[in-house]
DNA sequence: TGTTTTCGATTCGCTTTCGATATGATCATG
DNA sequence: CATGATCATATCGAAAGCGAATCGAAAACA
């Protein structure tokens, strides 16, 4: 910001979220990380950041999308090791999603990407 | 914010950041929009948000990934009408790519969802 | 002019992913 | 128990993705 005013989060228009969206993708993409899908980031962080416990049924009525994209992402996101299915004990038709180590890293990451974005988009 | 103050955009921690980021991919996917790779994104935000003219061997180097890679999510990208290959009349080797109504409408969109989410996420 | 370099696109084979459907396993119910 | 519902995933052909190599066109240079 060029009058050196603190920046409120709430002033933030689609143009200034657009430009900071596109400075830390792009930075992931550069950094070689995983060119995960939409979908596959969509299931990844609600893992992370909703409430657990997380089965494939509950993700993809959460995301709209059918049960077997939800499988394939997962999928993807176990081979990367950002996520770990667990089978549930008290109803073993169903498997649970759980996080890592890993995933926590990549996420934490990828978060502090973001906060240099916005930094870099709207320093004083 | 609970307290009522407002949050301002330096502020931003890692965790909030990756909050509105899910916020917004998980709005995104629940649309039905198409399900880009964060190649794909990047692509298309730089196109849009950097300055013409944008060539595959440009945002090959900026985005460091291979020219085919580049290539196919162009050949993504205007499938789906968001840019538009245009031959380089003054250097007809080059094929520039360039801006459609459709991708600025999309953008505009996506940059709206990110706002609404957040507003969600920091909101008073 | 002739050679070299650079450009984006294309081709190759191989792998991965897609949506739709079918399947096997497990649970709930009558 | 037996029957249907529900769980995740296996399977399928089709489509898209991958890196490496190659293409032809065109610019740059000698």
């Amino acid at each position: 910001m060029k009058d050196g005013h603190a920046r409120e989060l709430m002033d933030l228009t689609p143009t200034d979220a657009l430009s900071i969206w596109r400075d830390a993708i792009t930075e992931s993409v550069r950094r070689d990380t995983p060119d995960l899908s939409a979908r596959q980031m969509a299931v990844l962080t609600t893992v992370y950041l909703c409430p657990a416990p997380h089965t494939v049924r509950g993700l993809a009525e959460q995301l709209n999308v059918a049960k077997p994209a939800v499988t394939r992402a997962v999928d993807r996101l176990s081979e990367l090791g950002l996520v770990r299915r667990k089978p549930d004990q008290e109803d073993r038709r169903s498997v649970l999603i759980n996080r890592t180590v890993k995933g926590s890293v990549f996420l934490s990451e990828f978060g502090e990407m973001i906060v240099q974005a916005a930094h870099g988009t709207s320093q004083s």
